[in-house]
DNA sequence: CTGAAAGCGCTAACAA
DNA sequence: TTGTTAGCGCTTTCAG
């Protein structure tokens, strides 16, 4: 009765055109919709490869022509933002018949190099990268592959598409919202960034700008203060802790990332400090642990989903057409205010 | 200067062994490290492949051989628990030279099948499947197409391995805990389960178990008290407030699982109710959302990390003997007390 | 509207 | 040890 070890070959189009009675010519034809199949072909196709239970193989149709399937690099699953852009990236392209895989975490340039080789190497129809580190040349080269779209990071070029948040504004929003609370002593914790490319593209490196400015435009700048670490929970541990340190320590904290906002926080409590009253703690992203009761984090409200909705809109728009000229949205960020910043009045 | 439109064709073992004045077998046999290379052809090759910049292209190798690459799913990236399951598979799998692949969040048997198709339909080379719930009879279909690997899951099937936590051992160490501190009233937020195979296999219902088990060791049987959401942020949110609401309400929560808990302690904060002092919380996984201090939440370490590892270990033995019979590992897992439970002594 | 045939990049038999 | 050849499953010319 069964089979030997033989690993159960797979339905091919082949077999689904000997049971309809037609070419593999067809039943190609009818799976892509393409032009030049009678309706009542593309029934008897259907039912066969109803009755066989026939998939598509992506790696063979990516030879020829595409595989319905993008890729989504993310610098890391450890972030709840980057969640909420891959719920709308996902949701968008499910419908549009399209299956999305996903590039683990990684950590600097030769990281990523390797994820989106690795999209390559599996003929991914488009790109979808997540904050991206890498040079601009880097990107301009997959681009050049493969249609590219990023999320969240600024530079405008010629060769891909991107969704960024307007981080300037989102800093500003954070610091006239302490300044109005009284607060002079505003310090920032700030992803290290040394890269030119970078220091211009990357959100982490444009809110910092912001923060400056938003100083600046309250004629603050004697108090402007950043430590620079990283946008982790243990960079925002380290960073409260030097910012903590200081002669003059500051009355509020503006974290670059709500996961960094959650370091800083355990730093604060583990200095036997008090929030607010003693610290006011303020992050970005507005994800779901800002709106956690026990945390109640103010936050920057981005719109993760939507740039993800918007960024899917965009790869499909451009491997539909790859000649159209590049597209560069920005969205204006709002502010979520909670009880880090604010005592609530009883 | 430029190049037209033409999307850059790609480098290919032709124009690899062109360069190199061999033949294109000579160079796919220095790609695989297989049998029937000299030295000084694997030289010449090799400098070949460095001057082209050649990349091997998984689709194609897909079609004779293997593409080098894992597929992973996980249940959702939501849960900080699958990243440390990731982390050790990733690492163990990259040094190894193989290329991940994630399946992004799924929700029930539909989903989880798409998933696992579109990675069929890639030619990854293995499955891993982490907390997967679809049915064994699917598992096993998988299993004949594609070496798999399960995470979480405590099915012994034969045609697939399995790395999972001893999950009714660790319901134990919380209710002794509990138990210990003096708490009889110990309720516990589960993740609905009616399937009968799931309700055998899924860790969520093993952990109810294990709870039902140590309460009756306990002779707290008429205590035993189920509430059955989900394990989510906003199932620990509504299990508890129905447990809060009982006419004797719970002195002990455990919920299975830390992102539950975060929920269960958010309702616990809006109903006006001190931790641990009004009630007692516990979790399962031991994120590092427990270890933050802020939270501080009692949980069950099952070494996520160490699963990772051990399920990439398995399915690359599977890959290299696909007739070897299957292996099915379990962990003992250790508790790890906080200040949800255990009241700090000054 | 339909189908035959070539070929995508690679690997696996087989021959030399 | 090396090279020749025939596909893997699909799409794409190009005839019918």
């Amino acid at each position: 009765m069964r089979k030997t070890a033989a690993p159960a070959r797979r339905v091919t189009i082949v077999d689904v055109a000997r049971h309809a009675n037609v070419s593999t010519t067809a039943v190609s034809k009818v799976l892509r919709n393409a032009y030049g199949a009678s309706p009542e072909m593309q029934a008897k196709v259907r039912q066969a490869m109803a009755d066989l239970g026939y998939r598509p193989h992506a790696a063979a149709r990516g030879m020829r022509g595409q595989t319905y399937s993008i890729g989504v690099m993310l610098p890391t699953i450890r972030n709840p933002f980057f969640a909420d852009v891959l719920d709308g990236i996902t949701e968008l392209l499910r419908d549009a018949g399209y299956q999305v895989l996903i590039g683990p975490g990684c950590n600097g340039q030769a990281e990523e190099a390797r994820v989106t080789e690795t999209m390559i190497d599996h003929s991914m129809d488009g790109l979808i990268l997540v904050a991206p580190v890498s040079s601009r040349q880097h990107l301009d080269r997959v681009a050049g592959l493969v249609p590219t779209v990023t999320v969240g990071r600024h530079g405008r070029s010629a060769s891909y598409d991107s969704v960024a948040d307007d981080d300037i504004t989102g800093a500003r929003l954070v610091v006239d919202h302490l300044v109005e609370l009284g607060h002079r002593r505003i310090a920032h914790i700030d992803h290290l960034e040394n890269d030119p490319d970078r220091l211009a593209e990357m959100p982490n490196a444009v809110r910092a700008d912001g923060y400056r400015q938003a100083m600046r435009a309250h004629r603050l700048d004697e108090y402007i203060d950043i430590a620079s670490t990283s946008y982790t929970q243990e960079g925002g541990y380290l960073g409260a802790q030097q910012l903590l340190s200081r002669l003059h320590r500051p009355t509020a904290i503006f974290a670059g990332a709500d996961i960094v906002a959650m370091g800083a926080l355990q730093a604060i409590a583990e200095a036997g400090l008090a929030v607010p009253d003693d610290v006011a703690v303020a992050g970005y992203d507005n994800t779901m642990f800002a709106a956690f009761a026990p945390i109640s984090l103010t936050s920057v409200d981005q719109g993760g989903r939507q740039m993800g909705r918007n960024s899917a809109r965009l790869i499909l728009e451009r491997i539909a057409d790859r000649t159209r000229p590049a597209t560069h949205m920005k969205l204006t960020p709002t502010l979520a205010p909670r009880r880090t910043t604010v005592t609530p009045t009883p």
